[in-house]
DNA sequence: TCGAATCTCTGACTATAGTCAGAAAATGGA
DNA sequence: TCCATTTTCTGACTATAGTCAGAGATTCGA
């Protein structure tokens, strides 16, 4: 990689964890400790699993288990057991700790203020926006894709998203019965495979691949939430599978797809895909696609 | 200040010790804890003196000391009195503590690839100049203004290098005999003031008030360290001193100036300034300008 | 309905990062 | 010379941030 970007970076690490990482962490450690406030933090208004808190923050579960009874101690937190699978913890604030969480979020303000208050506001306009450049690029780079079992809840999660969003997008809605299944077991080695993308904790995206022999591979069950949108989370998935696909032995891919979804047709143009007569009877189908792979050495 | 700022600020500041901070940190302590790899660090390889460590990290003596008899008993550094005062030690790092320098430094470059290393060509390009805005935004944040007695190291080495600078850049040099001078006594209250920039613990610019009763106040000695040039400095301190005369009771200030800072002629065109007949006979200046300013509240 | 898997918790442990008081050596100014 | 100050060091302490093994409750799938 150039050595040019490399420096870069490296200079903004450093002004960075100087400037605001350890200001951010001395911040928002009030009097208790930064685990803590962190975990105050993301308990959140709503409450949250405390198995999800462990993946976001990712802490050993004794740990955390710790790190809440404490918060129980001091009144902030109280941690009951989920209504719809009572293995599953969730935590959640007392009206305290609600209200010890307002004044970490009043002192999260008054550190991005100190940060700006030096500079005039044409400087802060800039900084502004090369800081959500960053974050958006930063973001994107936070974001991983593996291979999942279709059956596993964050690959559900993200297949009921995509089916709702089909039916609010599609003129006259969508009914899975009417389209051409994809059973699990078609998304599954060594039938299929399905790629999810994630944030943090929380699926943003999927993929999936039905592998047809000797003929092309087909796309199945692309999509991005709507929160995850700009990143290049589709390009990337859409690349992704074509590499599994080329690594399979599959020689093209390709899929169809509805004249609802603009902004996919467009990736997939840009993809280099072309467009092919009809290969299936897909019902919701207005464009059939394909692209030739091959599998170049990454 | 404006809200929607604040907010773009704190999500950047999220990303940013979520994302650079925390994987710094685990980047740079190897097999050694944070504190020994940051130490190891900042020794450098020029040593440094225990007492500018603690400074510079802010760290307890006790804990200090503790950490480099760590460091020593594992060969990686050697502590010994400074000849010119012998309550002080320098630490400096052995053949072997340079080698463990030399493999943080390629681990923060290793950060710095892993950052970039999800994202393609144009996003990486993106990121990288985005950064650079970011940075140079917030390094102008952290330069602080103070008024400073003119016979203060910091600001004896901004004058020198002022004088030297003007030296080089008239075109027929520069002989301080030959000017008006500007006596510490003229720049030092009651009769005057003399202001210095200072990034971290360096100083970078500089500029001083002569103070004229009825008359309008002087301003002279106005200088940027090279280094320090686009980060708005040079006009943070012409306002600064604007409003320091100002607060003297002077109703406008003056100055002149060498054709040769072209620089340094068009800050004062875009401050406001207005080009004036001479006001004195200063046999290097080309250009004499006035600003009238009047006492508006902070 | 049984066994495997999931989720949370407790107990026992370790490493890191500090804090504080006070002692010893060297320096600088009256 | 004497005494206050600076600088560093040691000993004794605490808090934070973990890690790991295993137990108990619950759920899920065959």
């Amino acid at each position: 990689m150039d050595q040019a970007l490399i420096s870069q970076v490296r200079g903004f690490n450093r002004i960075v964890t100087q400037r605001v990482g350890a200001l951010n962490d001395r911040f928002l450690a009030r009097d208790r400790s930064l685990g803590e406030a962190r975990l105050l933090w993301e308990i959140g208004a709503e409450g949250r699993d405390v198995r999800y808190l462990r993946a976001l923050l990712e802490l050993d579960s004794g740990y955390l288990s710790r790190l809440l009874r404490s918060l129980e101690a001091a009144g902030l937190v109280t941690v009951g057991p989920k209504q719809s699978d009572k293995r599953v913890r969730i935590a959640r604030l007392t009206p305290s700790g609600s209200a010890e969480r307002a004044v970490l979020d009043e002192r999260s303000d008054e550190l991005a203020a100190s940060l700006l208050a030096p500079l005039n506001a044409g400087q802060r306009a800039r900084l502004v926006a090369a800081m959500a450049e960053v974050e958006r690029l930063l973001t994107a780079a936070m974001v991983e894709v593996a291979p999942i079992d279709p059956g596993h809840p964050d690959a559900q999660h993200c297949l009921h998203a995509y089916f709702s969003e089909l039916d609010r997008r599609f003129d006259a809605g969508f009914d899975p019965a009417l389209s051409i299944p994809a059973d699990l077991e078609e998304l599954r080695p060594p039938a299929g495979l399905f790629l999810v993308a994630s944030l943090r904790a929380d699926p943003i995206g999927c993929g999936g691949l039905k592998f047809r022999g000797k003929e092309p591979a087909e796309i199945k069950r692309m999509w991005v939430a709507e929160s995850a949108r700009g990143l290049g989370v589709g390009r990337r998935l859409l690349s992704e599978l074509e590499d599994c696909a080329a690594e399979y032995g599959a020689r093209a891919v390709r899929l169809e797809t509805n004249r609802a979804l603009a902004e996919a047709i467009s990736l997939y143009r840009s993809a280099g895909y072309i467009e092919v007569a009809p290969f299936n009877d897909e019902p919701y189908a207005h464009h059939w696609f394909e692209k030739q792979i091959t599998s170049a050495p990454t």
